[in-house]
DNA sequence: ATGTGTATTTGACATGCGTCAACATCCACG
DNA sequence: CGTGGATGTTGACGCATGTCAAATACACAT
């Protein structure tokens, strides 16, 4: 097996200094405002992103809350009263609906930088469950204020809507995993995807330490855990990846792209 | 059989009067602008939802050119220059992704009032691609009128963003069908969603026509073209529905619900 | 250390749906 | 009025994935 470097995945790159405050919601004062999103390193991925230095003094005055996230906790619930969005800083979710009769179904994982809680925007109620595999650490970004700076900064309009909309690309993307790829391709794809979002937060291209278990992949996916777990042992069996419990190392990311690419190939 | 009553469910409820004009594209001049929105039929569903008159008069200036739509055509497709959304006047449309290999996976089928090309404002460019599936005629957007006007009326503001979570949240409930039904309870769904749908259009709550093949449904759904038919002879079969060709009549959309709520009645 | 619960892997078997094929029906068009 | 292509139905069969079960490993609390 190879060295999981839990040094370097365990945790998301340096997003400003985080506090070390014990309380669950933060109120940024004054003096702190500045930190909020200049120094802050996912200012590349997140909502300040396209914006001059101005339009980033404004939009700091949007992130006016900080939130801890304890892991196994909820960031937000199905019926609750939607208010804000959330930006990630630090830590992993999955987001997932539920079914009358139980059954989950994650709808996406998100990480340092992405946005949660778009959902709840239609019916001023969330519809789905945001939980944090992780501690984690979110920025509240109450909704009307968001609103109000996207009347007066075009760009932040404009930026707003393409995080919506990129949202509904991710979601036909993954209508075409789910109604038409089979279980090594839905996990290649799922691998691939991962990796690259990390890579693009600084992480290494090859490795990755899953944050959710067999049976959350699996729902992602639409597959049951045992399915999940024969297709990774499969992949490692073939040399594409190395597989210890949830750190994960690519080796062959072309071989894998092959088979997201063609529906038959064994 | 039933008779399939074509006269009410093959044409939509009047939208204004449907102009005779054989272009494609009509622009609408100052003294016709007033026909856009404030007679629409549709605009309790559409964009001017929530709008007072003032602000209706608005969003007039802003659906300035309709575009008829030949049943088979596209109305965009993948890699195109995003520039307007479709609100959809009359017919009925599909939207799908392809995949590389070629593979079709269809993401939606919208009717009218209902508001098409979201997925191209996060790249400027457009992701999937719409195609009518029956003659059809669409009011153009142009995105950044609709971003200006959003500026000036909040209401406006709102109600785009609302549209757009709409979107996400029905592509939730899609992936929720994708990863964790069966076959039957898909179809059931499906039907349940598009009489409901129809229903707010003002057609009946117990007959529909099916614009689309079983193949089409077959590629919503995450399913092949047969097992839709076999679905279809089941549901015929255990009285729920009356199928004949594309006239569908629900009979028990009570154990219709039944079904889609219950995983496991066999 | 010991025990308990969760997560993962692997095997054996069952089944729902896909695949392939034949046939029926309908509509467009000559 | 006939013909060909698209669409839809139905049957037989196979396979990918689900289901059930057992074993192992690990985390964490006592």
């Amino acid at each position: 097996m190879f060295d999981p470097a839990p040094s370097t995945l365990a945790s998301p790159p340096p997003a400003a200094t985080p506090s070390a405050r014990s309380a669950t919601v933060v109120p940024i004062n004054s003096h702190t405002v500045k930190v909020a999103c200049s120094n802050c390193n996912l200012r590349e991925l997140c909502m300040p992103l396209g914006l001059n230095r101005d339009e980033l003094d404004q939009i700091e005055s949007v992130v006016n809350l900080r939130r801890k996230v304890k892991k196994g906790s909820l960031l937000f619930h199905n019926g609750e009263k939607f208010t804000s969005l959330f930006a990630i800083r630090t830590g992993f979710f999955k987001s997932y609906v539920a079914s009358e009769d139980g059954h989950e179904q994650v709808t996406g994982f998100q990480m340092a930088g992405e946005v949660l809680g778009l959902d709840g925007i239609a019916s001023d109620h969330h519809t789905c469950n945001a939980i944090a595999l992780e501690d984690a650490e979110v920025c509240l970004m109450p909704f009307d204020r968001i609103e109000e700076l996207s009347r007066d900064i075009p760009s932040m309009q404009r930026h707003v809507h393409k995080i919506m909309s990129r949202e509904i690309v991710r979601e036909n993307g993954i209508m075409l995993l789910l109604g038409s790829m089979r279980a090594e391709e839905r996990l290649a794809a799922f691998l691939l995807n991962l990796v690259d979002r990390l890579h693009a937060r600084g992480f290494s291209q090859s490795e990755l330490v899953l944050r959710m278990t067999r049976e959350e992949i699996g729902s992602y996916l639409g597959l049951k855990l045992e399915t999940v777990s024969r297709a990774f042992s499969k992949f490692a069996e073939d040399g594409l990846v190395e597989v210890d419990k949830r750190n994960i190392r690519i080796l062959r990311s072309d071989l894998l792209r092959d088979i997201v690419g063609r529906p038959d190939c064994a």
